[in-house]
DNA sequence: TAGCTTCGCCGAACCGGTTCGATGAAGTGA
DNA sequence: TCACTTCATCGAACCGGTTCGGCGAAGCTA
């Protein structure tokens, strides 16, 4: 069933049934409801594959994956979800990309075979060659995070400088002196990833100005890295009272690696964080944590990159979010000092 | 950049550079170097809409979404991580089809406008009006899940009535004796959702069978719901001293309810169900469970549909799996029959 | 009633690939 | 040397839409 079809047996032209379905250009009422029926009658969708060759826009943004990491943590979920909900209501489609192993290949697909009007990035780095790659080409897109040149760029971000930092002090003001911070998986680090490098910075200058004794940790992302990372911890220092941690994955696992060690959150210890709020309540007690608004994030980078579509000229427009910590129940008063033989608390 | 202008700078037709990079038509080695040359250094890559156009083929997949629920479940991330992944390895691309609150709307999309060769279904329902449409069309599709007639469609589906079962058998075996079964939302349940309800019965029967006492109820997709669930069920019955779940997204929350109420967890009260591995080891203590292999799901529901793809005569396959039940820590003895007070353990 | 505008529709070209049949040059055998 | 095959390449048609320029009929003005 193609245009052509559906011209013949209304008795028309092709062209007449594209404009009388685009509404182009204005076409009698009478030929209109004419062809309209045919359509009805025959359940006629013009395909998208021709209207993308024609019109040089195929009704798709590119989701762009993380280039590093083997699994996907639940805030990307969040992400996700969203963008495709936000793209939806925007009448495009999206495309995911995994620019995993192979990130090249897949990021030639989405650009050099044109599949996508537009892209959403994901999992920035400080240097992103794939935002550089972008910004070169003058390709519209939109990052999901803030490289270290965000100046010209189109990005929705989380200031987690701002919230490793507002959790250290909400830490500090409960008269915690010695907290860790748990990061995202060191590889990660390594490669450059925005939210652990200025996650870090954030933590290590607000814990300065405190003048707090802190340790920093990388930890992989699933719960038995967690509890390895507490354990860790606790042996390095079992007077640590406290931590901060960004890796949510992590969460379960750092949590029983501190029951496991006799540690009760929040009484004999206080762990906050940078969380999505969806996943700060499932572990008990409730995280008292930074909300990443990953819902209203996917959203806006999609208000962005729909924007930026419909006005190339449009000047660059970002948005820097910077939650409030919501307080639940795992973060409380730094208690006596532990003694000096708490750190024996390992289960055995 | 199109095929013209590499045909006009290598001095050669345009069907020659076509069959020079498809390898379709013999072509003499010296051209197709003098080809390549120019490809390389323009950097062209064919349009992917034109050539989509010209073969009738998108090489893009669609993976469709729940028609229900309103936020995604973990078990549904490993999903789509998986589905993308394999997808790849294949050279297709992954469209996501949120098929939500407007769930023709893009369907439509997916099918009407041709964007996707073949589709990937999630959440299926007993009775599934996607299915069956899919399969009137004759349109390459495989479930994720198997709806009520099973026999002459493509899927990759658990074997929930098995599972389920497992789990209570695996609980009776315990001693345990009253048990009560969290299910997905009520929704979900009444939409027809084959996992719920097919696990329900595989609960039911096998309780019968071991002469259990159970109560049986659905709880909603998060944490507060979860918690609510268990208070409800030790309301219901302060003597039940073990639950099954299928709802992962609750599982916190459940946790949390049977800690306030008082009720150590595997001492007091054992929790098992059916929920994907890498969130059963998020709780403390670790979820005894028959592990959901969302990866190999997804990896196989890919290879089913590629190979309906390549083959439109091949016969309808799939595959149910029974994955065995993942000893962990959440499931102990029945303990000494808890006294009748028990029950109001929850905390004011 | 001639001349002008407006309206509704048509035909053709185009988007950027693929594919089929044809063509000419080179190679082979009698 | 001629007929026949083989090989490399070309031109044109096609996929299914969109869009532009033009054209005839109807309506309006003078």
């Amino acid at each position: 069933m193609n245009i052509g079809e559906i011209a013949k047996r209304a008795g028309v032209s092709r062209s007449t049934v594209s404009y009388a379905l685009s509404g182009k250009r204005p076409v009698s009422e009478e030929t209109r409801r004419k062809i309209q029926q045919v359509v009805d009658e025959l359940g006629y969708r013009p395909s998208a594959s021709a209207r993308a060759l024609a019109n040089g826009r195929t009704s798709t943004i590119g989701l762009v994956f993380p280039p590093a990491g083997n699994h996907y943590t639940g805030m990307q979920l969040d992400f996700i979800g969203s963008v495709v909900e936000a793209a939806a209501a925007y009448d495009y489609d999206v495309l995911l990309s995994p620019s995993g192993v192979d990130s090249d290949r897949s990021f030639q697909r989405l650009l050099g075979e044109r599949r996508v009007d537009g892209a959403i990035l994901m999992e920035i780095r400080l240097e992103d060659d794939r935002v550089d790659h972008l910004a070169e080409l003058d390709f519209p897109s939109v990052a999901i995070g803030r490289t270290a040149h965000p100046e010209r760029g189109w990005w929705v971000g989380l200031d987690h400088t701002a919230l490793a930092a507002a959790c250290v002090h909400h830490l500090a003001d409960l008269g915690h002196r010695r907290v860790a911070f748990v990061n995202r998986p060191e590889q990660l680090l390594r490669a450059g990833y925005e939210s652990a490098h200025r996650g870090l910075d954030g933590f290590t200058k607000a814990a300065a100005e405190r003048g707090l004794t802190v340790r920093t940790y990388c930890c992989g992302d699933d719960a038995a890295s967690g509890q390895a990372c507490v354990e860790q911890i606790l042996r390095d220092d079992p007077a640590t009272t406290a931590l901060v941690t960004l890796n949510e994955a992590a969460l379960g696992g750092l949590y029983r690696g501190l029951a496991r060690a006799g540690r009760h959150v929040p009484r004999d210890f206080s762990v906050t964080g940078v969380v999505a709020g969806r996943w700060a309540e499932t572990v008990t007690p409730q995280l008292t944590a930074a909300d990443v608004p990953a819902e209203e994030m996917g959203r806006r980078a999609v208000d962005l990159l729909v924007e930026r579509l419909d006005h190339s000229d449009a000047p660059p427009r970002h948005h820097l979010l910077t939650p409030p910590i919501s307080l639940r129940a795992s973060t409380g008063p730094a208690g006596v000092t532990p003694t000096a033989d708490a750190g024996s608390g390992t289960t055995p």
